[in-house]
DNA sequence: ATTAATAATACTATATTGGTATCATTAATA
DNA sequence: TATTAATGATACCAATATAGTATTATTAAT
């Protein structure tokens, strides 16, 4: 059971990359750039890149010398920013008779230990940021 | 994205309910008795049950008047026992360019901390057993 | 011999994952 | 203003995982 999945993984490549370079450099990244720095699939990343724009993590530059951007400073960006974009939130609790055959999730003796298991695994996902990745 | 898959919910429920039953009543259950209390799809449940027998938590009874019976005490069955049977391993430090491009998982930031915190997770859920659920 | 249980295994439908391809849009600049 | 070099949107595709169902064999009690 992969905890990550492997769009999460090439966007956190992708912006410690970002961040790390953005340090010395300009801080337009194409995504050439990267899928060659980084020997991800064009394709792929390029859709992953559009996806954290549209959630607010990148900001994107059309046209001739576009490219992306980070928005807010590595610092900011935590790991269950990511995990959020690409798999949703995580969750420990789900039940999979809810609403049908089970009464009430906090009456659930799993649910409940699970809750504050999820609660702590959460703080723990936050704690990463992509500067510490650096 | 779910942490519990929709088989390992329905081992607990039934593990759960052996647990319950086995103290005030015989301890073999059969499939339909547990789909009858427990509302779950028959054939699936029963593919389940099998794959926890041969995975050494549940003990099979063939023939007439046999069933399943849990092997040991649920104080001993631990979620992450069942996890690892339908799941297999949680695994927070996978990585999707092993060995390719990446050097060595050890040298990974992002690795060496998912590290610890997996290692807290699989503290958390091996201390969650069948009989703190009843 | 009959009956009532599990065992093994194959099959199926649907969703998710991981990725590719195509065409539209945008902005710099020659 | 035409060219060029970038992203945006969207559709497509293959492989795998998930969530089951169906069938036949085996076993053991009576």
């Amino acid at each position: 059971m992969n905890f990550i999945s492997r769009d999460t993984d090439y966007a956190i490549r992708a912006l410690v990359y970002m961040a790390k370079m953005a340090k010395k450099k300009k801080d337009i990244f194409t995504v050439d750039e990267i899928v060659k720095e980084e020997r991800l699939p064009e394709r792929f990343l390029r859709r992953i890149l559009q996806k954290l724009a549209k959630k607010g993590v990148l900001r994107s530059y059309k046209g001739k010398e576009g490219g992306f951007s980070l928005i807010n400073s590595p610092k900011k960006i935590t790991l269950t920013d990511i995990i959020k974009v690409f798999q949703g939130e995580v969750d420990l609790t789900n039940c999979f008779l809810k609403g049908k055959i089970c009464p009430n999730i906090r009456t659930c003796a799993l649910r409940k230990k699970l809750k504050g298991i999820g609660r702590g695994l959460d703080r723990e996902l936050r704690s990463i940021t992509i500067a510490s990745l650096l």
